[in-house]
Formats: structure tokens, sequence, C-alpha cells
DNA sequence: CGGCCAATGGAACGCCGTTCCAGACAATAA
DNA sequence: TTATTGTCTGGAACGGCGTTCCATTGGCCG
């Protein structure tokens, strides 16, 4: 944290660390990772790098302060679930759908490891892995499977979106030029590759997530 | 790619591809992520940026080389395993200490979705669930979860080991650092992160991370 | 031998994160 | 009221990055 603002609106349309994090979401939704900059986001603000700096101590903290806003949003959208079961799958699925929506968050949460956003996240999971009356000794390994899954995906998602914009295709088109590499590669090296080719650009991303929380569930 | 070199050491100690990915290697293990510059290659390679640029298209592609020619190491080695469960358990751990050994590999892996050094985990891991008998329609469900996962910890384990070495800290006391953080959350908030915050620093990764996988393919 | 062209390497371009600092402003003390 | 203090601002500047450009090299072929 930078240096604590004493002063709540010493002039009028002051900046704050508020302000700061709520344009920087704004730029990276609109223009992705690569977007935030401090000049840009300087300009949205009508100020200077300076000024910023003031607020936030550098770039890496910015990012996951925005990341934290948008996880500690989606958990408080995700409280349902009657079953501990349902409420896990719910959480994952709100992480899920706020990472499509924002899928700079998928790589912040990625390279923010303990930090308060990904704490948010594990917190939740703990509540539920313990109400399903999960052993104390095999809590760890239950919680971090299904997070460490969790992220992956995240991960993955993030990094799909993120690749198909740098190449200026959608979601859907850059999945089909990667099954179509995936087609032709060599049929002895690579034939399960191959076989499932044709699946990728089809399949239902967030039901084989589901699928996948399900799994790690019913091992238990 | 870039273009083609057409002719093999056509001068004495000519640059080529392998060269350059061999260098950046080492300069990957030696300085992190960020030591991986066109600058600081071209002074290790004994020539200038322009040159490396002949070979190579962008920086991004000769990230993601350098982590397949690692990948690539790691599947030719972790060829053993009697059952189809033991073969992907050995696979899992190969690329685990891998990763373990060159942190930057696991980002690397997390940002190249669909690439070659993803494709060859994938098609390991297809090939031993099919064996398994897994049937057709929920081939794709598993082994994408068996590698969600698998690339959940590589990016974890390596954003830990890279906060560790940006703070200048060892792995131990970097987890040490956190855990801490963690026992000084709210109780009313984080009940569970604090109760399991004193196993973060001496829990044992590797084997909770083969946990996860029997986890997985206990769910089958 | 002379021309061709793959290959080289160093200079330059336009960004970036970050630092620095002169100045502006609200609150307080005199 | 005025002087002083210390928070907060914003623009200039620094060093370094990925990448591009291009004059030059040096092996090969007619």
């Amino acid at each position: 944290m930078a240096k604590k603002s004493l002063s709540s609106g010493r002039r009028e349309e002051s900046l704050s660390q508020e302000r700061i994090i709520e344009a920087s979401i704004e730029l990276l939704d609109s223009s992705g990772e690569s977007g935030l900059t401090f000049r840009a986001l300087a300009e949205r603000l009508a100020t200077g790098p300076g000024a910023i700096y003031w607020h936030i101590d550098n770039k890496t903290d910015l990012l996951t302060a925005a990341c934290d806003a948008i996880i500690a949003r989606t958990m408080q959208e995700s409280r349902s679930g009657d079953t501990a079961k349902q409420s896990i799958r719910a959480v994952a699925l709100g992480i899920f759908d706020a990472i499509d929506a924002h899928p700079w968050v998928g790589s912040a949460l990625t390279h923010a490891p303990g930090q308060l956003p990904v704490v948010r996240i594990l917190e939740r999971i703990g509540q539920q892995v313990r109400a399903m009356g999960v052993p104390a000794d095999k809590q760890w390994a239950t919680v971090s499977a299904l997070l460490n899954y969790i992220l992956g995906v995240s991960g993955q998602n993030a990094a799909n979106t993120h690749m198909a914009r740098t190449r200026g295709l959608d979601r859907a088109n850059f999945l089909g030029a990667i099954a179509n590499d995936w087609s032709q590669l060599d049929p002895v090296e690579y034939p399960f590759t191959r076989s499932i080719a044709g699946q990728l650009p089809i399949h239902d991303d967030r039901l084989d997530f589901v699928a996948g929380i399900d799994l790690i569930l019913d091992g238990l």
C-alpha cells in the first residue's frame, strides 16, 4: 500500500485508490491486460503518472487490487447453494463467469499466490469442504486440489481469450484454428489429440468445468 | 516461425534456432523470466538483437519454444509406469519436477494454450486415459480435468518461486510470510484460512500434488 | 572473378514502469 | 489575517524493453 490518504475529498474530484482501481478495471475490460498502463490510466483520470503513484505502490499491486475487486463482488453474488457441494459448484461457476467477463482476472489470480483474491476463494471452498465433513487431515489436500483446478481452468480460459484477441479472432474461430492444427499432427505420435480435435471448438467449457469439479468431489 | 535457415553452418559458429533456444534456457534458469531479454541474449551469443530476429519471430514464440524444449525432454524421461494410472502419475510428477527446476516453464505453459508443449502433455495423458478404458464420451472431460489441474499447480508453483525470488526470500521463508499473513486475518471472516495457515509452510507440495491426481483418478 | 542473397549486428523508434520535484492546495498555528 | 506545514498533484525525465531498419558481411554459384 502507498501512503495512506488521510483526508477524504480534500479537493473536489480528487484521486483515490477506489477511483484508480475502478478506472483500471474499465481499462482492462476494454483493452485487455496490455491496455493497463500508467499513462493510459493517467489520461483517463486527467492527471499525470506521478499522481497515481501517491496512491498505488506499483503496477503489480494495482492489478491484484483490481482483481480483488472483481473477486470480492463475485463472492458476494454467489452466496447461494443448499448443500455444501452445490455451494462449491456455485462459487466455482461464479469465478468461471467472472473470468469469462474479465479475462485478465484469470491471469491476475494465477500470478498472485496467497494474496487476498485467492484467499477469498480458498476460504469459501474451505468452509464448504469442512461442512461436507471431510476429516481435518484431508481438508488441505481437498481444498488445494479444488483451488488448483479452478485456477488452472481460469488461467487456460484467460489465455485462450487473450490469444484470440491478439490474433484478431473471436473465441470460436480461435479454437477452430487450434483444432485445425491438432488435426494435422502426426497420426502416429499424436493419435489421441487428433481424435479429440473435433470436440475442441464445439464442447461446452462451462459444462466441462463443473464436470471436473464433480469429478474431484466424487473422489472424496 | 521465422524464415527457415536453409544452410547449416554456412559460417563458423553461426546462429541457429537451436543455439538461441539453448541460450534462452540458460538465461531463464539463471535470471528468471525477466532475465530473458533480446539484449541479454544478444550479448550471450555475441551478436546484436537484429540477428536473433532472423531466426525467431518474437519473444512469445521464443519463450514457448524454450518451454517446449524442456517439456519434450521431460516427456522422454518419464516414459515409465506399469499401469495406466502409474503412467499418469509419472508424467505428472515429471512435469512437477521440471517446473520445480525451471519455474518459468510453469507460466509459459499457462500462457500457451493449445500450443505444442501443452499438446505433448495432453497426448500422453489422453493415451493413458484411453488405456484405462474410460468411455469415449468422457475422455475429453477426464483429460481436461487432469490437464487443468496439472497446469493450475504448475502456475501456482511457478508463481510462488517467482514471488519468493522477487522479494529476495527462499521458498520456505516466502511461504512462512504468507502463512503469517493468513494467521492475522479476521477470525470471523476467514476461519478456515487461519486454521490451515500453519500447514502451508510445512506441507509437502509434491505429495499433495499426486494426492490431487489420485483424487481425480478415483472419481472416475 | 563478380554478382547475389542469406545472414549479421548495431543504431534507432516508440513504448513501458518508475522516480523526481517544483508547485498547488487545504488545514493549522501565530 | 497571514505564515507555515505537509498532503497531494502532474509533467518531465531515466533507463530499459521489444521490435524494426538497414548498411554491411561473407559464402556460394554462374
